[in-house]
DNA sequence: CGGGCTTTTGATATCCTTCAACTGTTGTGG
DNA sequence: CCACAACAGTTGAAGGATATCAAAAGCCCG
């Protein structure tokens, strides 16, 4: 399991797929074992919505009424401790599902970096499609292990590495979601404040802005403007991210 | 959700159900929604296994060929760096499954602590009953989801605390590991050794030493013996773990 | 009894945080 | 349209928490 998994979601890659239309076609990675009924079944059960920056999808611990899938738009996932700090648990991205599941309760809050454009489904008609469709049972079940896989790749970042390694392993995990939706490299954007990244990372701002500094001192990325990411020597990158300091 | 689960595992508890028994009881976790002929099927699908400490469970990236329910024991997951560190991703003890899930291969190495006894199911078998009971699906689901989020706990645990909070953290964990099941909380085994306890918590042997010792000293803890602890101020546990230094 | 762990404890080093001031950017209402 | 407030980012200096290095003591197993 790769490392840079931490901040990719499951491979639900956004296929060509055909048989997929309008919304549905974006819930791909849970309907991708389903045929053409089925899909149009959950057409018919989701429903579109639009969502300015910095909107809520969803708060911890509201009950879990639906699930959603992302259209358009960068998501953070974070939970609050009680000392007011938050911890993110994640970025998600075009193509992947939030708030799937069986709990209760939402396990996090989910904020919008940027303005968003959803897919949402209601959690009863979720279950009505699970009880239809067993197959999709399977496929959240491996939904679900993938996050596991990769919140655990994310903790051994956090808890074992310094901060260079951090932010580069970080940056690596960004090229590697535009990679695999087939998203222009050259310029990446990159929504998130330093303060998001330090929370995600387990480091202050402070300590993220130097660090960013140094990388471009060192020309291995450079920011073109803002919220937008240039890699120039992504090789440095996984050097860095590997733990030596050589 | 609480913190402590970072070690704990989904709320398998050892129920004292009926119907289930012998080794088949034991995957109660994985069976609650079953109905006695469903029991006799995986009963007689799974085999008994003992194994002396230290010995491995599996290894990450091993074929997942069974998944195993741990009825002795206690067992260290971890996955290995590139550097040669460890980072462990948790703990699981007595009625705790291991293994499952529906990846090729398993995410990481379990190691036993002490001596044990499993339950074993191959995995073959387990999606014949899978698919003969779809039931068994959302509840392997069910605790994907509940791992999930006490690995997203351990997250907030590892990123943002102190030494001595982290540690407090760990402590309180163990406590609510026997007592949710029912064990005798007088005098707690500990078979982890302050190296696997410090890759739990991304700390070194030496710090995990020194809290120890400061806990001692402030008289919340005791160690009677080798790998036996005696929580004797569990409030104050609770205070430094939720991160205050007053 | 001896060898190899594990644990403890000390001294020192270092990385990162904290605190603080300043700059740049964005968006808003006069 | 500009001025200003609020926010995001940068940079510096100082201090502290934890890592690192080192040595010795305790414990378990053969």
């Amino acid at each position: 399991m790769n490392p840079l998994d931490s901040l990719l979601r499951p491979a639900v890659a956004v296929r060509a797929s055909a048989t997929c239309d309008g919304c549905a076609s974006r819930l791909n990675g849970m309907c991708q074992p389903l045929d053409t009924a089925a899909l149009d079944d959950i057409s018919s059960d989701s429903e579109r919505l639009r969502a300015p920056a910095k909107s809520m999808v969803f708060r911890e611990g509201d009950p879990a009424l639906r699930a959603f899938s992302i259209v358009e738009g960068v998501v953070k996932l974070s939970r609050l401790l009680a000392d007011g700090k938050q911890q993110v648990v994640g970025f998600r991205f075009p193509g992947d599902i939030i708030g799937f599941g069986t709990q209760r309760t939402y396990a996090f809050d989910a904020e919008l970096l940027t303005a968003g454009h959803f897919c949402r489904i209601d959690r009863r008609k979720l279950d009505q499609l699970l009880r239809r469709y067993p197959l999709m049972e399977r496929r959240l079940l491996d939904l679900c292990l993938q996050e596991l896989a990769s919140t655990q790749d994310h903790l051994v970042t956090v808890g074992r590495r310094s901060a260079e390694s951090r932010v580069a392993t970080f940056l690596l995990g960004l090229i590697e979601v535009h990679r695999r939706r087939a998203m222009p490299l050259a310029e990446l954007p990159m929504p998130m404040t330093r303060s998001d990244i330090g929370d995600f990372l387990g480091l202050t701002l402070e300590t993220v802005s130097r660090t960013f500094a140094a990388f471009k001192r060192q020309g291995i990325i450079a920011e073109p403007g803002q919220h937008k990411l240039r890699v120039l020597n992504s090789d440095a990158l996984t050097r860095i991210a590997e733990g030596d300091a050589a």
